[in-house]
DNA sequence: CGTTGTGAAAGGGTTCACAGCT
DNA sequence: AGCTGTGAACCCTTTCACAACG
């Protein structure tokens, strides 16, 4: 079962997952892969494609059973367990994702906050008492913590990034616009690059005058 | 000319070319794609390949010249053009977005911004007049912007993407968790969804336990 | 009969490896 | 000799098409 499963899969798993949570109440208790599809806007051989990386969840002839599917996709994206994250770089960005809903929905608790201003070290933000960044080995390590967000600018992002992964965080998402640099295999950087997402569609723009 | 570009080669070639703006004024006026990639954190061969899509920019035995380069690569991307976009949502997100420098370093100037709170229908918010989510055919049509962020809950998400079609956008980049349905081949958008990101990271987590 | 599950085919992007210039 | 430019090979993801099954 240790095949490789790709990103895009995932990231379609939870689109599955969070749409089902909506319906899951409804009278009609079984979905088609062709319904589901529909709703999150694939084809429903991608759907079926998703759901035989991890078994064999539905009926032939039927469908999937919504709720039957909400435990498997649970348990695959391990949605039960609550996962506490640290937070890099609290400016504007970092501030917007610290009240951003989303998190707390699919499961995420921001639980400390980093920044290297000594106007914010040590202040209340938000509610958070925010820690210089050079706490980051005691304060990450100590509460084994495993997953970081990144808000910081590019210049530091590399060097935060490598604080970080000394002290045991083996999961980032990063919104600085570069690729961060690191040789552990169990390491695993997600970059969320918004300006460099922009600039693609604009290029679509022009492309297409 | 017209091959088809990969959304992911356009973002490196942005890579590239910030990359590029920050080593202008250096001694060293050439660059051999392998320093390039290096720095950016790809392939050398990524490098050359993402190049000759759109032409021949290099010297063999030497590399390429970062002026010429960067010139290219501005033509390419329409660096020197503002684009004027509009921004619907002015929730957390709205508001990180609208104080994010990325933007304005890229070329974009957030012009109108939208919501459907009447406590932020007409006020000033950071410099910018909200306008009511309603006013957008008008406002769009009128002043001919063709670009958008969308930063709306994704119940209004589908909605909001229609009114901005219908009133001649053709690019958006969409941060509600979902996707938008639309039929034009004329339209593109991009989904930045942060919350299924990090889904995919804590996947990735549970997976090597 | 309708829908899943799945091997096979297709499509798209990245890497290889080397010919071709400078 | 060194580095670019590029077809071919490779790999990964998506789509197709249909056998299997309720």
């Amino acid at each position: 079962m240790s095949k490789k499963i790709s990103d895009s899969t995932i990231k379609r798993l939870t689109l599955y997952y969070y749409f089902l949570t909506t319906k899951k109440d409804n009278t009609d208790i079984v979905i088609s892969s062709q319904e589901l599809a529909q709703s999150i806007g694939v084809t429903d051989a991608q759907v079926r494609k998703d759901l035989t990386y991890f078994g064999s969840f539905g009926k032939r002839g039927t469908g999937y059973n919504i709720k039957h599917l909400c435990e498997k996709l649970s348990n695959i994206l391990g949605v039960k367990k609550v996962i506490e994250v640290a937070l890099v770089g609290v400016g504007n960005l970092g501030k917007a994702l610290m009240s951003y809903r989303g998190f707390e929905e699919y499961g995420y608790k921001i639980k400390y906050i980093f920044d290297s201003d000594h106007q914010k070290i040590g202040k209340k933000i938000m509610g958070y008492t925010c820690f210089n960044t050079f706490a980051i080995p005691e304060v990450v390590k100590k509460n084994k913590i495993n997953m970081a967000i990144m808000s910081v600018p590019k210049d530091s992002a590399q060097n935060v990034a490598e604080k970080l992964i000394n002290s045991g965080v083996r999961a980032i998402l990063n919104f600085a616009p570069c690729k961060i640099i690191h040789d552990s295999s169990k390491v695993k950087v997600i970059n969320v690059d918004v300006a460099s997402e922009l600039k693609a569609l604009s290029y679509y723009l022009l492309s297409n005058k």
